[in-house]
RNA sequence: GGGCGAGUGGCGGAAUGGCAUACGCGACAGACUUAAAAUCUGUUGGCCUUAUGGUCUUGAGGGUUCAAGUCCCUCCUCGCCCA
């Protein structure tokens, strides 16, 4: 056997910087001809790669290539999402400056990427620290202020103790920081928000063109986020006082059964109804105890319900019944209008206060419109049909729901609403890394933006890091102080930075036109690359980067920026990469090196092995047997183009019928990966085809002519080009072809040749399987009938029987039914 | 508690309602070799059977259908999101 000659190190260096010197994937704008953008959602430069990033640009680049190979002007770029609290971190403990820190990662990641054979358009790379790309920032930030979009407001907000920074909500899972897992507390902060609440009713609706384009997860996901929901909203007045609270609820069927009245500790009524009272100290220091108090904790169900009854009441709207207002930690303020009409016999969280404080539980539903005798043992909290509701009695709970929201209307105490969960996007971070919010203090004319000709406000160099209190710019007093461009006196400029998902939010945008330093990016690069044709990336973005960026596109498309209304036709979320079942993490210890595996294998072995090992949606388990699987099928391959580069192939007496097989398998297996790429991702199928395909070239090497196994192998390195680019294009030049082979064009298949001659059909009696006939894929069902039939081994088996009906399916089989 | 998704050989996984287990890994046997590696060939879901063959099998149980991994219902387990 000759000795390995797959040689992987060198021909992958080589293609490589052929690419780049050819400027093979530099895109440029061609009108009139069609355009396919993909992205994959940039890196933050932590350092190294991972394999989490190899999977998520390895698939980027094999649709990158496939679509280029289709004919598309394909814009493939890549950048860094370089702002963000581990630089900062990294400087706090190493003494290390962020920029240095970054960019030497940059650097070396840069080469990472390269050396998987990532196809990018290398001259619209930027990273977001860059002061040419975070100036646009600023300027977003200014024009978001003059539409109002952007605004100041002090209030209890999200802080994560371990980052020394507020959070937005979307940045608190399960009341932990997203990034470090610490508890968020509460603290009361004046900080700066966008209005995304102006466009809720845009991102749900833009779902619409998103079906189907999209994981449906991701959409499940966002529409939860957003939260919507349609509700009653109902006024109790107070009794000996005047003023009302307003309770949002979406079961107004169980108003009668309203037994005391909840206030969120943060409800502005508080102050005033316990003002006077013997308890008012106590419940004061309760309140503050409470605003401290983690949300997800407060509202958890398991977590004891905690209250103060304020000595007021208020008067239920329908029955008119006195009741007490009570302040309880399960209440949060930012849901309906901080205030619930607590129904303890409907509702779980009710009925466990009411039992903690001995207040009175009041069935007002019931499953047989009866009265449960013997009292309620935990709320009921489905539909029914309502009891001692007065005029209701006997109204189903679903028609009630609008018939007492009806009354309420008529008596003027409700009104029909709807509710989001949604909020205002707080991005505000008291760090240093990121981007200056462009803003300063005048003590004469108050808040003052930066005059857009002043952008951009550079982030000063030689911060002190104590990793302690405000952020680090608040010390440096040539930052800070600052002269008011509009009175000329001495001014103060904000010190908070953005928060980092803001550059996220329309990197993707600048990509079509990186350099510019007039505008964010022109008008005419955005129309012609706009939106993002393919994006790829995880799904634990969903509710932040993807709600965040789809806000961004539509306020951009208002200030008249571009013309679309979603960045992303099309979404693919790929799966985690895991090792022994979990996710790679340093803690964890299970992490593979992709450098590693190249250096072993090559980076077509890499990226073969993780195409291959599981579709891209799913969690992939990393195995080394797997990469020994994809590099024997490499070298398989590598060994067929050379036995036609050294004409080891004999000239044997040609079978036509293997003939006729080898192209039948190479025109299928083209339309087998063909509709692979185009309707899924199915890109470990088409390669497991492109592994048949190859063992049939094999199988039938010395029935065919040399001729015939060449172009079999040529289709072959063909179909192989977008998933392993290095070895193709070196296998390309070996058949003796010109030209590099990412830019040829993907093959054809002719429908006719995919046909096989004979197919195998199965003869089923009652649906069991008992013989098989060989027949033309045309064969009428007469005739596949009477064929059948006359099988020895189904007239054995039919002998004596009736025979009730036959079933033909052409190709497929012949199922015959007898009684 | 609600919503969404998943559950298929020893393993990763494949199957427009039409032969379940493609392709790969692993394992076993053989060829080549002094030997090993590499490579090549063959076998490889369970049970019964010498074989031919039979029979069971896609988390569990029902249903629809000539035919169900796939559609419907009930349930179990796991994952994610929301509460």
């Amino acid at each position: 056997m000759a000795e390995q000659t797959y040689h992987p190190q060198e021909i992958e260096t080589k293609w490589q910087s052929y690419w780049e010197k050819q400027g093979i994937f530099t895109a440029r704008e061609e009108k009139g001809r069609k355009k396919f953008y993909i992205l994959e959602m940039f890196p933050y430069p932590s350092g190294r790669l991972h394999m989490g990033h190899v999977r998520n640009y390895t698939l980027g680049d094999v649709i990158n290539r496939y679509q280029k190979m289709r004919g598309f002007n394909v814009m493939h770029p890549i950048g860094w999402d370089a702002f963000g609290l581990p630089a900062e971190n990294a400087a706090i403990k190493n003494k290390i400056d962020p920029e240095k820190w970054t960019k030497d990662n940059i650097s070396y990641m840069r080469i990472q990427l390269k050396k998987m054979g990532i196809g990018y358009d290398w001259s619209r790379e930027f990273a977001t620290c860059d002061p040419e790309y975070y100036r646009w920032n600023q300027w977003f930030f200014i024009k978001f202020l003059e539409k109002g979009l952007v605004y100041r407001k002090k209030s209890l907000v999200n802080f994560c103790p371990s980052c020394e920074t507020v959070l937005a909500n979307e940045q608190v899972e399960q009341g932990v920081c997203w990034r470090c897992d610490s508890e968020v507390v509460q603290k009361e902060l004046e900080q700066w928000y966008f209005r995304t609440t102006d466009y809720t009713e845009q991102l749900l609706q833009g779902h619409e063109q998103l079906t189907g384009h999209w994981a449906h997860k991701v959409l499940a996901m966002q529409q939860n986020w957003i939260g919507k929901s349609f509700g009653t909203e109902i006024d109790f007045p107070l009794v000996g006082a005047t003023g009302t609270i307003k309770v949002f609820t979406t079961r107004p069927d169980t108003v009668c059964g309203v037994t005391y009245m909840v206030l969120a500790p943060e409800h502005p009524l508080v102050a005033e109804l316990i003002s006077g009272n013997k308890t008012q100290e106590e419940v004061l220091a309760f309140t503050e105890k409470v605003k401290k108090q983690n949300k997800i904790f407060r509202t958890a169900d398991n977590n004891k319900k905690e209250g103060r009854f304020t000595g007021a009441y208020c008067a239920n709207p329908v029955t008119g019944d006195k009741i007490p207002i009570w302040i309880a930690n399960y209440v949060l303020p930012e849901y309906g209008t901080g205030a619930v009409m607590a129904v303890p016999a409907h509702d779980t969280r009710d009925f466990a206060f009411a039992g903690e404080y001995g207040l009175p539980v009041k069935e007002v539903i019931n499953p047989d419109g009866k009265t449960t005798a013997a009292g309620l043992k935990e709320a009921f909290v489905t539909e029914g049909v309502m009891v001692n509701s007065g005029q209701f009695d006997g109204t189903p709970s679903g028609v009630g729901i609008d018939k007492v929201t009806d009354y309420l209307i008529k008596e003027n105490r409700g009104r029909r609403v709807v509710n989001y969960r949604l909020r205002d996007w707080l991005i505000s971070r008291q760090r240093y890394w990121g981007t200056p919010i462009p803003v300063m203090y005048c003590p004469k004319c108050g808040t003052v933006p930066v005059p857009e000709k002043d952008l951009p406000v550079i982030l000063p160099k030689d911060v002190k890091f104590t990793g302690l209190g405000e952020s680090p710019l608040a010390q440096v007093k040539e930052f800070v102080e600052t002269v008011c461009p509009k009175c000329g006196g001495p001014a103060r400029r904000e010190t908070d930075t953005m928060d980092t998902f803001v550059d996220s939010s329309w990197y993707y945008a600048r990509y079509s036109d990186s350099h510019n330093d007039q505008a964010p990016f022109g008008k005419a690069a955005a129309d012609y690359w706009l939106p993002v044709d393919q994006y790829i990336g995880g799904a634990e973005h969903a509710c932040m980067h993807l709600i965040y960026a789809r806000f961004f596109h539509r306020v951009m498309r208002d200030l008249g920026l571009l013309s679309s209304d979603e960045p992303f036709t099309k979404l693919l979320n790929q799966g985690m990469v895991t090792l022994g079942g979990s996710a790679m993490s340093k803690s964890k210890g299970n992490i593979v090196d992709p450098d590693h595996i190249i250096e072993k294998y090559g980076a077509d072995t890499m990226r073969l092995f993780i195409l291959f090992a599981s579709p891209p949606e799913k969690d992939l388990e990393y195995s080394d047997t797997g990469v020994e699987g994809s590099w024997r099928f490499l070298c398989r391959v590598w060994r067929l183009v050379e036995k036609i580069s050294n004409q080891e192939l004999k000239g044997s007496v040609p079978d036509p019928a293997a003939q006729k097989e080898l192209n039948r398998k190479v025109h299928a297996t083209i339309k087998k990966v063909t509709l692979d790429m185009d309707e899924s991702f199915g890109f470990n199928t088409a390669i497991a085809a492109l592994m048949e395909l190859v063992n049939t070239i094999y199988t039938l090497e010395n029935k065919v002519t040399p001729a015939d196994f060449s172009r079999a192998a040529e289709a072959a390195v063909l179909l192989l080009a977008p998933f392993t680019p290095h070895i193709a294009e070196e296998m390309w030049q070996r058949l003796g072809k010109s030209g590099s082979i990412a830019t040829m064009a993907w093959p054809v298949y002719d429908e006719k040749a995919t046909i096989e001659e004979q197919v195998e059909v199965v003869v089923q009696i009652n649906g069991k399987v008992r013989s098989h006939l060989l027949l033309s894929p045309e064969t009428a069902e007469n005739e596949a009938r009477e064929r059948a039939l006359a099988d020895p081994k189904i007239q054995e088996l039919v002998a004596g029987k009736k025979i009730v009906k036959v079933i033909y399916v052409p190709r497929k089989l012949i199922n015959i039914v007898v009684a």
